[in-house]
DNA sequence: TTGAAAGCGCTAACAT
DNA sequence: ATGTTAGCGCTTTCAA
């Protein structure tokens, strides 16, 4: 493999000559700088990355740390961070937090001996130190889904608003008595939905506080919730739950049940995942731009490298209303 | 952050006799090894993996190379080899080749230069010329999915007596007329497939060419090619599908044509991928042991990084008949 | 505008 | 058993 050396030769130049031309800082006479690349060209010559890591203290790797790649919510947006990171030419790293929890190392430490450019965090086990850490130690990094913050950049989409939508979608399908399966309570993006949900929904007469029943953003949690709401509540007609992998456990669990949808019960979700449109009747829901929030967190994360401090810190990204088969009633439509 | 240097300071001896006792190698007393062991600690030392990197010419990153993460069956391999690699201390680098193919450098040469210890390929676009260019440069890898060879290792399972057995599993549960529909030609694993369904039913004289159409192992194709076969052989009572993708757009299907599954048409499918649980009816898979792939891929790798050179080349595993909803239709069982 | 040389943090001969 | 030192391949002062 050639090196910056056997080019300085081959250009009979300085290696620091062949430096400025390969990073385009200092100050290279063109003609210099044609024999340069002409050199570069000849021998194939690619600079080693793992050597610009170490003298630069910082390579061209990202890390994105999420809680389970088997999620269906997160391969989309791990493939936005890798498209978009490798078109800058970053690499980068996956990390699935859960699997690795009880783990002496933490991933940040870890990450930081290795000279990592910066860090997505997409998962939701991330502690106040671990924020001090990445400050005090400079590490660049940005997060999916957290509360509005000026303590670090924060990539989100409106899940307040997209919990409204949803509700006033089901009603507008016809139902008259709305149910709301909702995540894990320390998630911060299930409590919005849940207060979307809570907000439109408390002032109508059939509304009691029963009609939310705790789920736990997997399959099964929306199975058992849709079971039990059905159970004690015969009567309702639309179930509004926190994310589309509850929602499809709801449709399973119904259709198991024997009951309709979305004839006697609608069902809307909430993410927009690859799932919703595979499952039969496809699942109307709340999608977010996931890609889009995916490409948007490494861009600003980039930016971040690059120096830029003014970020804004919080991006909140629309969300959109994707009506399917299992909210069709044929009513006001 | 702490260096060797510091570390050789502190416990008063030199660089190396910390770097031999840091790598376990090379002889070093009892008492000053104590005495390195304490700095290290003190100073909460960790070895930096980019000067490692540099001074090995090999760092403790692996590579995985798949289509598309976003296609169900890599969640799951991925995590498998995350969590397997970093149980070694290596990190791994997502790379989904699809979204890269035009692109100019190729992701081999990055690796390379980026003192890649070792890549796992999950994807089909392997060039002979890049075989090539491994061997060369003497890069360790891994291939799943492949053609038994003694070119390289590879870790496949046993597709032929798959497909066998998902044909027997359907005739025994009633079938008559079973379909088949076959993945793209070029990916190996498919063909196998196709084979073992061919070799299974050529005696019976039911069967006809015409019960083999193409597919493309997307949710789409299977759509298409359930859609055609209904229309063409109405009298189709069972569908072998070349992967759960192309089994779940089957279904998908023949629910939209008000063909009842499994009382009218069973269906098996072929990986056992997550979402064959999640649909209702849930699908009947032949499975392939997906995690056990991903994490014997990695051990190979890492016995090749490590030098040995008699590692079998072919490792193939079992798959398992998965029954479930799609195929019970209450006769021979 | 260009070159010499000192690192970046670690490993591995080679010496002692 | 331990230390000295020359790299690994690149960047970046500092001089010229």
């Amino acid at each position: 493999m050639a090196t910056i050396r056997d080019v300085a030769k081959l250009a009979g130049v300085s290696v620091s000559t062949v430096s400025r031309v390969l990073n385009k800082n200092g100050y290279v006479h063109t003609e210099t700088e044609n024999k340069v690349a002409d050199a570069i060209q000849r021998l194939d010559y690619e600079p080693n990355a793992v050597a610009r890591g170490l003298a630069n203290q910082k390579t061209m790797t990202l890390a994105l740390i999420l809680p389970d790649i088997t999620n269906p919510y997160f391969p989309l947006l791990s493939k936005a961070v890798e498209n978009v990171a490798r078109a800058y030419g970053y690499s980068v790293i996956l990390c699935n937090a859960d699997d690795h929890l009880g783990e002496p190392k933490s991933y940040i430490e870890l990450l930081r001996q290795a000279y990592i450019g910066g860090i997505i965090f997409a998962t939701h086990a991330l502690e106040p130190q671990d924020i001090d850490y990445l400050n005090k130690h400079q590490i660049p990094f940005v997060v999916l889904d957290r509360a509005p913050t000026r303590q670090y950049s924060v990539v989100r989409s409106r899940n307040y608003e997209g919990a409204k939508l949803a509700v006033r979608h089901l009603l507008d399908s016809g139902c008259r008595q709305i149910a709301h399966i909702y995540g894990p309570p320390e998630i911060f993006t299930a409590s919005e939905r849940r207060q979307g949900y809570m907000d439109s929904v408390q002032a109508y007469d059939w509304y009691r506080p029963e009609l939310m029943v705790p789920g736990d953003f997997q399959l099964e949690g929306g199975m058992e919730a849709a079971k039990q709401l059905m159970e004690r509540h015969p009567d309702i007609d639309g179930i509004f739950a926190g994310n589309d992998l509850m929602a499809v456990g709801a449709l399973k669990a119904l259709l198991r049940m024997g009951i309709k949808v979305p004839e006697q019960v609608a069902i809307c979700g909430f993410d927009g995942i690859f799932l919703t449109e595979v499952i039969e009747p496809e699942l109307t829901t709340i999608a977010q731009p996931i890609y889009e929030m995916g490409a948007l967190a490494v861009k600003i994360l980039l930016g971040k490298i690059a120096g830029s401090d003014d970020l804004d810190q919080v991006h909140e990204l629309e969300v959109s209303l994707v009506v399917r088969q299992s909210t069709k009633r044929g009513k006001l439509e």
